[in-house]
DNA sequence: TTTGTCAGTGAAAACGTTTGCGCTGTACCT
DNA sequence: AGGTACAGCGCAAACGTTTTCACTGACAAA
């Protein structure tokens, strides 16, 4: 708010002319004078007049405006995403509304209401991994306003999709486990109502069975973040049947399983291999550095934003649901062989 | 935009009532019959009325959004300055706006723009590298919407600022450096027109003047990133005279340091140490473990946020400059003896 | 009965724009 | 001279709200 923003009404006072003609000489309308026109933009650029985006909006009934929200923002992944999304954002001219949900569904379910309310033409998301029904998206649907899902996303809700080739990135990295010698390859994933957690399981699981390894339970394991993959690597390690790799579902996990490891000696990778998920910079920074299964957050970002200004630009055509997939790209550094 | 959201107007018209009763059973005004209100609030239960937030606004000539703007969002500080602020905000009911300037100054200046359009109630922003002059910040102040600069300040404007001490955080780590053993330190910074950058060498330089070490201007880079430090970094390693220690302004040049030093096969941190400044995800990710000097974005941005939104609760009051300061931690781990 | 009070509601203006329509006056055609 | 055409501009409605003011009717006090 500003108590001091010139309008459109200020300078019609201030030139004597209505402000219709302001209004249109702003505007470049071809049937007003030359004469009125330039005066008009010389005093509106002279006292930085600023059009009044809101009063806009609800005129035009468009806010330019798309609504973002993430379940995180320090997130190595969720952040390339967001940047992403920034570089066509600004290209194609809109503006971005901020949310973040804390993996939290209410917080997700009011961030949506939130949208609604201001209006935005379009909103892109990934899901709280709290989130098991959906009826706050619906009403997106329902309202008419476009919305596209990224990686974690939303299958009971018809609209575009941008995910991360998830089942080939993992069946990839098993498969290069496996082709580098490795049989006893464990498992750290996230809960399993995302359905990034499903894909990516289903790679590895298919990748076991295509080489006939049996699937064993006791190495799969709910267990996504640095911190609770230390005690529960070591547990592992200590095992009489211990692992031989780890294919964690993010780099974090990967680096506190890495971190595990050094700690109770195992050659890195003779012993025991390692390979994350997602190409952190702390990938490269860890030592020996992690291989990891490469997924481009800015392209998803990209994407995202790109399918989401398209679906919003022909609405009303064919309501086609397109889905894209980034491929993912298995980065092999030190923590295999 | 939408084609379908109900207004006030149509629960009016559906319950045979005007906008205004309606208007006032949804703001629960007390001279209103009881019956009326919950007819009323019943309906627009039933059909999800949401208030059009631009109307709103429009009316109550403010917006009830901050505005923000990050060089860059794929970064860990400014990811962590940014869900700080999301923090504040969510608790304090305000709506964010997300504009990223790429340290360009052009972008830098549309953002603002676009801001005082969108009728921003206030700004957060830490300025692009390329930034020398603040006509566009002034235009905020002269609009009357509160500005708060974080971490990257101008020092031109009148407007709160939430800084971290570089300079105490700079001197402690230049310090500790001095105190075990190292009397060749290297110091690694960004452009000096950020106030960050002359703080910070403030900070180093005075530790060494306290501790008698004559300045050697060769041992001053500019330079502030993992790939560009890694050849300056060497070469430097490669002098006869080579430095025993490295400062750096950020962890990624930090940890550009210490590959190329541990591509060289020094021994760190007995031939050389090496101190970064963050304490990034990967500080903790790499091997050895990198000493740097904290700072909590998050208490950046959750500050910064909690000013501005005082600024905008008591506007009009006295305007009275606040600045805040997060202290740092010097962290230190393996790369320091 | 007359007056006053007040609960309950509606009409209308306003926030800053855009835009369809209509009005004026000049210039051109016949 | 009379008519047409059109350039140039203003009026007013509309977008969805809130809010001031005024109106109605019921009921109590006189």
């Amino acid at each position: 708010m500003s108590n001091s923003q010139i309008t459109i009404k200020d300078i019609a006072k201030a030139l004597n002319v209505s402000v219709s003609t302001v209004s249109r000489a702003l505007n470049d309308s071809p049937d007003l004078s030359g004469a009125t026109k330039q005066q008009v933009q010389e005093y509106a650029r002279q006292h930085h007049y600023k059009p009044n985006l809101l009063a806009l909006s609800m005129k035009k009934r468009e806010s330019k405006t798309i609504g973002v929200i993430v379940p995180q923002i320090i997130h190595h992944f969720f952040s390339s995403v967001l940047e992403g999304m920034m570089d066509v954002a600004e290209k194609e001219g809109f503006n971005v509304l901020l949310f973040r949900s804390r993996d939290s569904f209410e917080k997700e379910q009011h961030s949506v209401q939130q949208l609604i309310s201001s209006q935005v033409c379009g909103v892109l998301t990934s899901i709280a991994k709290e989130t098991t029904h959906y009826e706050h998206f619906q009403e997106l649907v329902d309202n008419n306003i476009p919305v596209v899902f990224f990686d974690r996303i939303c299958v009971d809700i018809p609209s575009n999709r941008v995910v991360i080739d998830d089942y080939a990135g993992a069946l990839a990295a098993t498969e290069y486990l496996i082709k580098t010698g490795c049989h006893r390859i464990a498992f750290f994933c996230s809960p399993l109502n995302l359905e990034i957690s499903k894909n990516r399981r289903g790679g590895y699981l298919d990748a076991l069975s295509k080489h006939g390894i049996p699937v064993d339970k006791d190495l799969i394991k709910i267990c996504d973040n640095y911190d609770e993959a230390i005690p529960v690597a070591t547990e592992m390690l200590q095992s009489e049947n211990r692992p031989d790799a780890f294919f964690a579902v993010n780099d974090e996990t990967a680096l506190g399983i890495l971190h595990a490891t050094k700690h109770l000696h195992f050659k890195i990778p003779e012993e025991v291999s390692i390979c994350g998920f997602t190409d952190g910079f702390a990938a490269i920074a860890s030592d020996p550095q992690l291989t990891t299964v490469g997924q481009s957050g800015q392209d998803v970002g990209r994407s995202a934003m790109e399918l989401l200004v398209e679906k919003i630009r022909h609405k009303g055509d064919q309501p086609l649901i397109k889905n894209k997939i980034i491929k993912t790209k298995l980065i092999v550094r030190e923590t295999t062989r």
